[in-house]
DNA sequence: CAGTGGTCTAGACCACATC
DNA sequence: ATGTGGTCTAGACCACTGG
């Protein structure tokens, strides 16, 4: 681990704290329902205003958070206040923050408030960046812009991953990383041009933090979560030369979606990685703190 | 997925309830401390009677159950009775209990109690089992036992994962694993002997159910969680014959340590997939439900 | 029906951050 | 000193399971 500063280097910031327009749950509006009836989709859908309490709180702070009423790094009303706004008791506003801590929609801060969150290099090294060095060590990669594009999408894998249809335009994006100098990752961005509207080769070049900084920033979108998909593949001539290594080396292809709220996809990537110094690293189960 | 019964299926079979040793915890024995003093290892490590109350009554439930006081499946005493032997909240047994559920320590059944967690096709599916079909569908794979044997440790990335030194008995599986009909994985396991003491060949080809299950039944050892690091090579002699590949195709080689209470190593486990039809997944951040 | 976990409440006190 | 989140309590009521 890079010994990076936890604290925002600005300092001082002082804390800009939103003021929410959010609906009351109170007792009265109660929707019982032991789930729906009969017949209903029992797998993922839930109706908007059913189901225990706090989940309701949940979805109401979801829902105003997503419309971007609290913008990422303010910092939301307290506890208690929330618990007023809402009427529901202060444990059940706990629970429903609970859960948006764990989704990575929020982060508290003891003595200071809870925070809509926001990426940085720290996120981006721990939840969406899997490649390390052999010897277990994790160092942030250093990004090469290597193409910028606009295109109509031809490609029916990232079609089929953005719920687009082919032809539909995009934004392709080209990215080579390194690690203690050497290269290990060509990255293939495909993007919804109509979600990064402005986009340009330049203000890509020239952000200054990692590319989910930018989405959330730029164009206030933010990756929550992602999905993988890998196998081995003979690195073909093209990766080859991004990579350095010979033409037919068995190289790993991961197939990332990344999703926002709503289980959206934002990005589809398909990254190549030469695997003979680093490894793509998978922990089943985190355990929790304390045992 | 296939259509498996959640329930056991010899049913019916009355609930055990185990009845258990604990200290109490109470109120007057209130260790303090705002973590350790200075120079203390802030990293991992946790002195066994600090923390918070809920971190307490935690690591008090899961020494009994290390111990194995109560056996895989059986129920806890009812969280009022363990909330009143342990001297603490009602509330704070629940987050206690809360902390194991996520940790996959504990099953909570509603109306019926809470359970030690046991192993079974769906928990090894789900938690364990990360090789899917190119369309996104998963299924069982059917275990061909390829071959079994003791001998002396002679691999330092085993000796170095299972922290044993290389020289001491382990024992060797080699599995294959089919799916769709086809050979798709080459699994090559290696255990420390001292922890399978009377592990044969017959009770391991003859076993019901999945190996995890045969760990925690017949050497009450329980697989907690994992870690895997997985790389591209090019398929050897004797993986290209086991899966049917050409030699020199490109697989997935996934190294992976399995590991019980307090993270103690107790399994690793090379498998070397045939990634033409199908892909490891790995999802980065599962939501918690009802958004 | 009795017993279990699941939800919800109202409040107290502590630890921490900031001014 | 004030305000924030973190812990803990004691109880009420609901939903589900099993005899």
């Amino acid at each position: 681990m890079a010994s990076v500063a936890m604290r925002p280097l600005v300092a001082a910031a002082p804390v800009r704290r939103a003021a929410l327009r959010l609906p009351a749950l109170g007792v009265g509006a109660r929707a019982v329902g032991p789930a729906a009836g009969p017949g209903a989709a029992a797998d993922a859908e839930v109706a908007p205003g059913s189901g225990p309490l706090y989940r309701r709180a949940k979805r109401a702070l979801l829902q105003v958070i997503e419309q971007g009423a609290c913008a990422p790094g303010t910092a939301l009303p307290s506890e208690a206040e929330l618990a007023r706004t809402l009427g529901v008791s202060i444990g059940t506003l706990r629970r429903a923050v609970d859960e948006l801590v764990a989704d990575h929609v929020l982060v508290r801060h003891q003595g200071r408030g809870t925070f809509v969150a926001t990426h940085d290099a720290e996120r981006f090294l721990f939840q969406f960046f899997h490649v390390e060095r052999a010897d277990g060590r994790r160092e942030s990669p250093q990004v090469e812009l290597l193409a910028f594009h606009r295109q109509r999408l031809d490609d029916a894998d990232a079609a089929e991953a953005l719920r687009l249809r082919e032809g539909e335009a995009v934004l392709v994006v080209e990215n080579r990383l390194t690690l203690q100098g050497r290269p290990v990752v060509h990255d293939r961005l495909v993007l919804p041009a109509a979600l990064f509207r402005g986009l340009t080769e330049k203000r890509l070049a020239e952000r200054p933090g990692t590319i989910y900084q930018l989405y959330q920033s730029e164009f206030a979108i933010t990756v929550l979560r992602a999905a993988e998909r890998a196998r081995a593949i003979a690195a073909d001539r093209s990766a080859a030369r991004v990579l350095g290594v010979p033409v037919g080396a068995p190289v790993m292809q991961v197939r990332r979606t990344a999703l926002t709220f709503g289980d959206k996809p934002v990005e589809y990537r398909v990254s190549v990685v030469n695997t003979a110094r680093h490894d793509y690293v998978h922990v089943l189960s985190r355990p929790s703190r304390g045992n």
